[in-house]
RNA sequence: GCGCCCGUAGCCCAAUAGGCAGAGGCACAGGAUUUAGGUUCCUGCCAGUGUGAGUUCGAGUCUCACCGGGCGCACCA
């Protein structure tokens, strides 16, 4: 082959990757050090459900993380890169009952697909730390988390209504619902009454939301306010109702209370409502009612959460035949039950206040009940409730008066004026629910309690840990309404851990978000056997300084997280409060506008690309499609294009034709002063700004960035300076340093066809002379009412006043001022002119 | 209904602290190289920044309204 062929086939990108596959296997460049010899940085991904192999949303994402994470390597801090999968969960359980196996059978042999590929894609991770949350050594922790959270009164079992998903058969969490609808397989969420455990997060609303001012510049806008929705603060108060004695049960008096964002409009409070399916409608319930509101129920019960949801409904409601009074003005309003009131949402109950709430004001409508205003509407109001500003209005008693105040200063008399009476408080509520972690599946983390009929609820003791999975496969994991487990009679039936008698385990998994929940901190010491992980080694890598993972997870994971390090943090096994210190969601791969989905047929496979372009080519389509948090749509992109500019960057390394070592940048062997000066100045700017550049997550312009020196150093070996010069080799080698980032086989065969030794990943950040950023001269812009007439070459530090000299002296200038008056002269040495004329 | 984000060449995207709208790429066209295709190299092509106002010496960038697109929440009292 002459060079001149060579020069134009291009490089065998299999073959290269063949190639330094095993040199890396080899040289392991990228396990953490973790000995304190340099500055720690944490780099974490999303850990990968093991579902099928890889695909076009995984590559997008580790590409993008791995130029961060590469890019530390380079600046010389020790990284923790770490992966693992999260590998409970129902797919595999799905599939095990399909193919008559167990779920491990299916959920490690892709595991094995997975890691394979990451190999083949050139992640830096770090191998010597995976897990699997489906690992007893993993989950034997996860078990003893849970017995401590439960010991601080943090996970407790109850009774309660659950979202259930018929076709999965299993309770959902609120999170998992997603318009009443199943996260995972979309069938329609039902209701069931369920003694189930739970999280209780709610203990920590607060403190999740505060704590979010730290995330604020670093964590995406739209995540935050996504779960302060969620969590859904509202301020307001908790007012108490008697309920009438002359048709109650006799014995005493009974209040109800109700939560309130609005205080001040209770003087319009005509009547009470009552969620219909709260047990409190059912108490309340007087005898003579009791047919109209069991019939009512069933209705309810009947119609889904998706129609429930709907605003557009008409409002339903029965009568309880019961009354109480409205603690202001003693007024009997009649108790109703309804379903637009929610029962898991304060406490239940409202008073209804037709007058300035659209919701009450059409209840009120369709059963002729009594509507108030207490606030006055401005003048022409032709609305029905009115919600906004205004003097209070019908608000007074012989004690207080509202009339007049605005709404805060009502809402401040009238809680002063309950408060003082004792029928109300100043109350804070919030919509974060506690977390469900039960589920009736087999492939999850079991829950390490026994139920003994002597001694109830009993953990098991921490050195019994972990409670494995019994072997179950095939039809024995069919979904039934009850866990599997529950069936597997060697397994369910134990003695019970304090007296020894017959006794049941909880047969019911985890939620696998509780898996996920704690595992970055496993990646510190993944095999630490004292613990769930070594307290020093947390200190020494967390919090995780950059994790890169899927919007999808804004409300889930993440919020659930931020709880786990809370509470690990109030249990003195933290020093954090917030695991994540910036979170960076990369957007979707998309395909012609739309979503990649089997239906649609516009799935495009990770694998053929590969094998179609190479690891490099799809990586850097990936990082260079657009900044990283916007979806790409790869119908937009071209792989091709992306692999002929890696050709045009290997050809220069074929063309450099000076020793190794000889690079102006290197400290050893080179001549000062040496190497062609533009040429310089173009490669030391490209380092420069590509700095920035990472720093802001801007890796779409670096990648522009690293074309344009190659385009200067092509220009250089063939019309400039030539092959042998210098400048050529310091670009050439600077270029390899970059791709190390994006396209690292390509960049290490580069760097061997310098003359290099393995590994280019390695070998550090050149430094940039900040000399060769400075510009001989800048092009200084001259304006006359705004409008250009003159660019002047001058100097980068010259003058303000020597720049108006030479601006105003410019013939083009002077032409353009003819006649006219100048008014004020604008400078802004070095760059810009502008003289504003009368 | 409430809240947030985004509109720059045919397409994807750049443009510190408001200061020459175009860095990079795709597509397309022409030329050179080539037996041809492909490759490679060179050249060309195209918008005045969704619309309208405002602030300013100066607005893609700041403010307001509207249009268009996307996302989140939604009977949460």
């Amino acid at each position: 082959m002459t060079e001149q062929e060579t020069r134009t086939a291009g490089y065998d990108v299999a073959a290269v990757q063949e190639k330094w596959r095993r040199v890396w296997d080899e040289l392991n460049p990228f396990q953490a050090a973790d000995d304190g010899s340099r500055e720690r940085r944490y780099a974490l991904t999303m850990f990968p459900y093991p579902s099928g192999d890889l695909h076009m949303g995984h590559a997008e994402v580790m590409a993008l993380h791995d130029v961060i994470a590469r890019y530390w390597w380079q600046r010389g801090y020790d990284v923790l890169n770490p992966i693992g999968w999260d590998s409970f969960g129902l797919p595999a359980e799905n599939a095990a009952i399909r193919r008559d196996e167990n779920p491990a059978t299916y959920t490690y042999a892709n595991i094995e697909t997975q890691a394979e590929s990451f190999r083949c894609y050139a992640v830096s991770f770090d191998w010597s730390r995976r897990l699997h949350t489906s690992d007893p050594e993993y989950y034997r922790w996860t078990q003893w988390l849970f017995l401590r959270f439960r010991e601080r009164g943090l996970a407790y079992r109850r009774f309660s209504p659950v979202n259930w998903c018929p076709n999965d058969q299993t309770v959902l969490a609120n999170e998992q619902v997603v318009q009443g609808m199943c996260e995972r397989c979309g069938a329609e969420v039902t209701k069931r009454e369920l003694s189930q455990w739970y999280f209780k997060v709610t203990d920590y609303a607060q403190r999740l939301l505060d704590d979010m001012g730290a995330l604020e510049s670093t964590w995406p806008e739209r995540v935050l306010a996504m779960q302060r929705n969620w969590i859904g603060r509202s301020e307001g108060a908790h007012v108490d109702f008697v309920v009438d004695a002359s048709t109650g049960s006799g014995q005493g008096t009974r209040k109800v209370t109700v939560f309130t964002t609005r205080p001040d409009t209770l003087f319009g409070a005509t009547f009470f409502v009552v969620a219909a399916d709260a047990r409190l409608a059912d108490e309340l319930c007087a005898p003579e009612q009791r047919a109209a509101f069991d019939a009512y129920l069933a209705e309810v019960r009947k119609a889904s959460d998706i129609d429930r949801l709907s605003t557009e409904r008409p409002k339903t409601g029965v009568f309880l035949g019961r009354y109480v009074t409205n603690p202001v003005n003693g007024e009997r309003i009649p108790v109703w039950a309804a379903d637009y009131v929610l029962a898991d949402y304060g406490t239940g109950a409202i008073m209804a206040v037709p007058g300035q709430d659209q919701r009450d004001w059409d209840f009120a409508e369709r059963f002729d009940l009594p509507i108030v205003r207490t606030v006055r509407p401005p003048e022409g109001w032709e609305g029905k409730a009115y919600v906004g500003e205004g003097p209070a209005v019908n608000s007074a008693n012989d004690a207080v008066s509202l009339d007049g105040l605005d709404v805060d200063e009502a809402k401040r008399v009238i809680m002063d004026y309950l408060e003082r009476q004792g029928t109300g408080t100043r109350a804070v509520n919030f919509r974060l629910r506690d977390w469900l972690l039960s589920r009736q599946r087999y492939w999850g983390c079991p829950i390490p309690i026994v139920h003994c009929p002597g001694c109830g609820e009993v953990p098991v003791p921490d050195d019994q840990l972990p409670v494995e999975l019994p072997d179950l496969r095939g039809a024995d994991l069919k979904p039934k309404g009850t866990s599997p487990l529950a069936a597997a009679e060697e397994w369910v039936n134990v003695a019970c851990p304090s007296c020894g008698g017959p006794a049941k385990r909880d047969s019911d998994t985890m939620d696998t978000f509780v898996d996920s929940s704690w595992y970055f901190l496993r990646y510190c010491s993944p095999d630490y056997e004292d613990g769930p992980f070594d307290e020093e080694r947390v200190r020494d890598w967390m919090p995780a300084e950059q994790y890169v993972g899927g919007v999808e997870h804004a409300i889930l994971h993440l919020l659930y997280s931020r709880f786990f390090t809370k509470v690990l943090h109030d249990m003195g096994m933290v020093d954090f409060v917030e695991p994540f210190t910036a979170l960076l969601n990369q957007g979707q791969v998309i395909n012609q506008g739309k979503g990649m989905s089997k239906s649609l047929g516009n799935g495009v496979d990770l694998g053929e690309m590969i094998d179609r372009y190479g690891v490099d080519a799809i990586r850097l389509t990936m990082v260079f499609a657009g900044p990283p948090e916007d979806d790409i749509d790869w119908a937009d992109l071209s792989p091709g294009g992306a692999l002929r500019f890696l050709q045009r960057a290997w050809r220069l390394s074929g063309d450099v034709t000076s020793p190794p070592g000889t690079s102006p940048g290197a400290s050893e062997g080179a001549r000062e002063g040496a190497g062609d000066v533009a040429l310089r100045k173009v490669t030391h700017k490209t380092l420069h700004e590509v700095e920035q550049l990472i720093e802001s997550h801007r890796f779409n312009v670096v990648v522009a960035r690293t074309m344009e020196l190659v385009n200067a150093t092509r220009k250089a070996v063939d019309t400039g300076c030539g092959p042998g010069d210098p400048a050529v080799r310091e670009a050439a080698e600077t270029v390899a340093i970059l791709l190390s980032l994006v396209a690292p086989y390509l960049a290490e065969e580069m760097w061997a066809r310098l003359g290099h030794e393995p590994t280019v990943a390695r070998v550090g950040w050149p430094a940039v002379d900040p000399t060769l950023l400075v510009e001989d001269s800048v092009t200084a812009v001259v304006q006359v009412q705004g409008k250009l007439r003159a660019k002047l070459q001058v100097g980068p530090d010259v003058s303000e006043a020597d720049l108006q000299a030479a601006a105003m002296a410019d013939p083009h200038v002077q032409r353009a001022l003819a006649g006219s008056t100048v008014r004020r002269v604008i400078v802004r040495a070095p760059k810009l002119v502008n003289i504003v004329t009368g």
